[in-house]
DNA sequence: ATTAGGCGATTTTTT
DNA sequence: ATCGCCTAAT
C-alpha cells in the first residue's frame, strides 16, 4: 500500500477502486502514465495474477516502460501481465487462434505498402484498370470499411457510384487473397479476433476468463473495431478502466471516433469517472495558452486543467521569412537557451505537421553544429533493400506469401521480368499452386526461354536449401547464409556510390538486428521477429537517452514531454493543413493537433511560422495560421529575425494582408523575385480556391486539395471522383468553377 | 519479345 | 528516396 502516497487526493481514487467500469478523463500532464502505472501494480499487489490482465497502451515503448515501472513497485510476477498495443496484443492472441479462422500460424503481417500491392494485383486480375481507378484509394476505402466492421457486401449495397462498386468487388477478391497468402493486414489484427469471438462464444467465454481486469490508455484514439473488441472481452466482468482526454483525439483520419470517450458512460452506466485535472508538466503560461486555443472546439468533455507551477516565461512567436530562416532561428534559440536555462540538447523537440518540414531544420541544426535525432520519416524497414531481404525471410517461415515471394524472385535482378511473372501467376492459378510451388514446376510451364526457366528454378532451389538450413541453424545463422549466397553485399560494395555504402550499412543493420533479437529473446524464432518488426512503430526506437535535439510530426509527440518545445510551419495549409475540404471536424482534429503540441511543453515554447516555404518542389506564400490568432496577446512575445518585440496586441490576420510588406523588408533572395498580384487578380484562374468543386473537360467534377507555384507555373491539385488526385497546371487545365 | 535502366513526378498524420 | 512510365539494350 505504501506506494499509493506517491499520488496525489485524485490520482488515487482513480486508483482506489479495481473493479467494475471506470473512466478517467485526464487532461494533458496530468499523471495520467501513473495511474494506469500504479493501478496495474495495485491490480498485482491485491492477488490478481498477472496474466489475467490485459493493458492496452499506445505505443510498444509506453509499454515496456510501464511494465518496468510496475516490476520496481510489485517484482517480477508482473512480467506475464499481456501489456503492448491493440495490434500487437491481438496478433498474438492470433498466432493462438488462427488456425481456428483458417489461417496458419505462421501468417504473415502485411504493412500498407504490401497490402496495396495485393489491391493491385486484384485489380490486375480482374481487368480493372489502374488508371481509371486509383489503387490507393480503393485500398483505404477497404481498410476504412474494415475498421467500421463492414464487409463487402454491404459495401456493394451502399455502393453509390461505380467507385464503390469497383471497391466493393476488389474488396472481396482482396480478403480472398491475403487468405490464400496466410497474410493480414493491420485491420485484420483486430477485425478477425472479433470474428472468431463473434462465431465461437466457447473461445470468447476463454478470453473474458483470462482478461478479466481491462486497462486501455489513449482511449480517445481507439476505432469501432477496437471498441467492439473491448466490449465484447469486457462483457462478462467489466472491469475494465479506461484513460483518455478527448481534447487529444488525433487519429480520426485512420478511423477513431471521438464519440467512443465521450460515450462511455452511456455504454457503461454503472461507470464511475474520475477526472484528473492537475496538470504537473508545464508552466501557467503554457497551459492557458493551450486552454484559450482548445476552448475553440464544440465538441468536448468540459474540464478545468490548473497548475501550481510557476507562470514562467512568455510563449514565443517566430516569425520567419521562410522554411531556411526558420530553421536559423530556432538553431539560434537552442544555442541561447542551452546558455541560458542551462538546458542540454535532449532537452528540445522540434515538431511539425508533416515529415517533409524536418529537411530544412536537419540542414540548420547540422550547420550549427547541434546533434540531432528523427522519429520517423522514411523508416528503417521501408528501404528497399532491407524490404527485400524480409520478403527473403517471410518466405522462408511463410511459403504461402506470395507477395513476398514476387518481391523476392527478381532481387537481385535475374533476368525475370512482368511476362514471366504473368506466366508464372497464371501457371500457380492454374494448378491451384502458391508461386513458391508454381516455380519449382517451372519445366512446366510453357513459352519460357531457357534462362528464365533456369533462373526460376534456381529461385525455388534457393528456397529449399535454405528452408531446410533454417531447421538446423539459429535464425541468425540463416539470415545471415542467405544474404551471403545472394551476394547483395558484395554487389553493393562494388558499386561503391555513396547511395549503396548505405545499401550495405542498412542491411548489415538488419543482420545485426536479427542477432540482437534473438539474443535478447533465446526462445523466439523468426516469425516472432518478423511479427515485431511489422509492429513496431518509429517512436519505439526513439532512443530518448541520447543527448541530441529530437525532430518528429505533431502526431509522434503524443504522451511525451521535453522542457523545450518548438511548434514549427504555424501557417495555413500547414497547420490546418489543408486536404481536401477542411470541414469543422477536421478542423477540429486539426486544432487538437495543435493543443498536444503545446501541452508537449514543460517551460519553454516557441511557435513559428514563415512567410515563404517550398512545397511539393514549388513556391508558397502562406499566412500566418488562424490558430495563432486564437492565443491570447498577453502571454506572447512576437520575435521577428532576432529581434525581440513585446506584442502589441494587433491580430496576427494583420500579419495575414501583410505577407509583401515582411517580404519587401526582407534581405533574403527570395524577395527579388517578382510578387504576384492575388488580389487585384481579374484572370478567373486567380480566383480559384481550396475546396472549391471544380470541372475538367476531361476528368470530369473534382475538388481543388490545393494551391501552389506563381502565375505561369500556379498548379493545382484536385481530387477527382473518377481519376483520383492529379496536379494540373492552371496555364493548360482551364478549370471551370461549379 | 523481354528486361533493365534512366528519368520525371510525387509526399498528411500511422498501428 | 521511391514508384511508375518510357525507351534503349539484349
Amino acid at each position: 500500500m505504501s506506494f499509493l502516497s506517491d499520488l496525489n487526493p485524485s490520482q488515487r481514487e482513480a486508483v482506489k477502486i479495481l473493479e467494475g467500469p471506470v473512466i478517467i478523463v485526464a487532461g494533458a500532464g496530468s499523471g495520467k502514465t501513473r495511474v494506469l502505472t500504479y493501478r496495474t501494480a495495485r491490480l498485482v499487489q491485491v492477488g490478481v495474477p498477472a496474466y489475467q490482465i490485459l493493458a492496452l497502451t499506445f505505443t510498444n515503448k509506453a509499454a515496456k516502460e510501464m511494465k518496468e515501472r510496475i516490476a520496481q513497485l510489485v517484482g517480477s510476477s508482473s512480467k506475464s501481465i499481456w501489456m503492448g498495443t491493440f495490434h500487437s496484443m491481438f496478433a498474438r492472441v492470433l498466432r493462438l487462434e488462427s488456425e481456428k479462422l483458417g489461417y496458419g500460424r505462421n501468417f504473415t503481417i502485411y504493412d500498407e505498402q504490401d497490402s496495396l500491392k495485393v489491391v493491385k494485383n486484384v485489380m490486375n486480375a480482374q481487368g480493372i484498370s489502374l488508371q481509371q481507378f486509383n489503387p490507393q484509394a480503393i485500398r483505404s476505402r477497404i481498410s476504412g470499411a474494415k475498421n467500421r466492421l463492414v464487409g463487402p457486401e454491404e459495401v456493394a449495397s451502399q455502393a453509390v457510384d461505380q467507385f464503390d462498386e469497383v471497391s466493393a468487388k476488389v474488396f472481396a477478391r482482396y480478403q480472398k487473397a491475403m487468405k490464400r497468402n496466410n497474410a493480414m493486414d493491420f485491420d485484420d489484427l483486430l477485425v478477425l479476433p472479433i470474428h472468431l469471438f463473434e462465431h465461437n462464444k466457447k473461445i470468447l467465454n476463454d478470453y473474458q476468463e483470462r482478461f478479466r481486469f481491462i486497462l486501455v490508455d489513449e482511449y480517445q484514439d481507439t476505432n469501432k473495431a477496437q471498441y467492439v473488441l473491448l466490449k465484447q472481452l469486457a462483457a462478462k466482468y467489466k472491469n475494465i478502466c479506461v484513460v483518455g482526454d478527448d481534447a487529444q483525439s488525433i487519429y480520426a483520419f485512420r478511423g477513431a471516433e471521438i464519440r467512443n470517450i465521450l460515450d462511455y458512460q452511456v455504454d457503461y452506466p454503472e461507470a464511475k469517472l474520475f477526472r484528473l485535472e492537475q496538470n504537473y508538466r508545464s508552466t501557467k503560461t503554457i497551459l492557458a495558452i493551450a486552454d484559450s486555443v482548445i476552448k475553440n472546439n464544440v465538441d468536448q468533455i468540459p474540464k478545468n486543467l490548473w497548475t501550481d507551477n510557476q507562470t514562467g516565461e512568455p510563449v514565443a512567436i517566430l516569425e520567419c521569412a521562410d522554411d531556411k530562416d526558420e530553421g536559423i532561428q530556432i538553431a539560434q534559440r537552442i544555442l541561447e537557451d542551452i546558455y541560458r536555462l542551462k538546458l542540454d540538447f535532449k532537452d528540445f523537440a522540434l515538431l511539425y505537421r508533416t515529415n517533409a518540414q524536418s529537411r530544412s531544420l536537419e540542414d540548420a541544426l547540422r550547420k550549427n553544429g547541434i546533434p540531432y535525432t528523427i522519429v520517423g520519416g522514411i523508416e528503417f524497414y521501408q528501404r528497399k533493400e532491407v524490404k527485400d531481404v524480409l520478403a527473403f525471410l517471410r518466405v522462408l517461415t511463410n511459403p504461402l506469401d506470395n507477395e513476398s515471394f514476387l518481391r523476392a524472385l527478381n532481387c537481385p535482378n535475374r533476368g525475370i521480368g512482368d511476362v514471366t511473372v504473368e506466366r508464372l501467376q497464371a501457371f500457380a492459378e492454374r494448378k491451384g499452386l502458391s508461386l513458391l510451388d508454381a516455380v519449382h514446376h517451372a519445366a512446366e510451364i510453357s513459352h519460357l526461354g531457357a534462362r528464365t526457366r533456369g533462373a526460376l528454378l534456381w529461385v525455388g532451389d534457393f528456397f529449399k536449401r535454405h528452408q531446410h538450413l533454417k531447421t538446423i541453424m539459429s535464425m541468425s545463422e540463416v539470415s545471415r547464409t542467405m544474404v551471403d549466397e545472394l551476394g547483395i553485399l558484395r554487389q553493393f560494395k562494388e558499386e561503391g556510390t555513396p547511395d549503396a555504402i548505405a545499401r550495405w550499412e542498412n542491411v548489415q543493420e538488419l543482420l545485426s538486428a536479427i542477432s540482437e533479437f534473438s539474443s535478447e529473446h533465446p526462445e523466439a524464432n523468426l516469425e516472432n521477429f518478423l511479427e515485431e518488426v511489422s509492429l513496431v512503430s518509429d517512436i519505439d526506437n526513439w532512443d530518448d537517452a541520447h543527448n541530441a535535439v529530437t525532430l518528429m510530426t505533431l502526431h509522434s509527440a503524443k504522451g511525451l514531454e521535453f522542457p523545450a518545445a518548438f511548434i514549427t510551419g504555424l501557417e495555413e495549409g500547414l497547420l490546418p493543413l489543408f486536404t481536401t475540404v477542411l470541414g469543422n471536424k477536421e478542423l477540429e482534429e486539426e486544432r487538437r493537433l495543435f493543443y498536444v503540441g503545446i501541452t508537449r511543453a514543460m517551460r519553454n515554447l516557441y511557435l513559428s511560422f514563415a512567410g515563404v516555404r517550398y512545397r511539393y518542389g514549388d513556391v508558397t506564400y502562406p499566412s500566418p495560421s488562424r490558430f495563432l490568432d486564437e492565443i491570447g496577446s498577453e502571454r506572447i512575445q512576437r520575435i521577428t529575425s532576432g529581434k525581440h518585440s513585446s506584442f502589441s496586441g494587433d491580430e496576427f490576420s494583420g500579419t495575414r494582408r501583410s505577407n509583401r510588406r515582411v517580404r519587401a523588408e526582407g534581405s533574403s533572395d527570395y524577395f527579388t523575385d517578382p510578387i504576384p498580384d492575388y488580389e487585384n487578380a481579374t484572370d478567373t484562374v486567380q480566383s480559384l480556391q481550396v475546396g472549391m468543386t471544380v470541372h475538367h473537360d476531361v476528368f470530369g467534377k473534382g475538388r481543388i486539395v490545393s494551391l501552389s507555384g506563381t502565375g505561369e507555373s500556379m498548379k493545382a491539385s484536385v481530387e477527382f471522383s473518377s481519376v483520383g488526385r492529379k496536379q494540373l497546371l492552371l496555364k493548360y487545365a482551364r478549370l471551370k468553377v461549379v
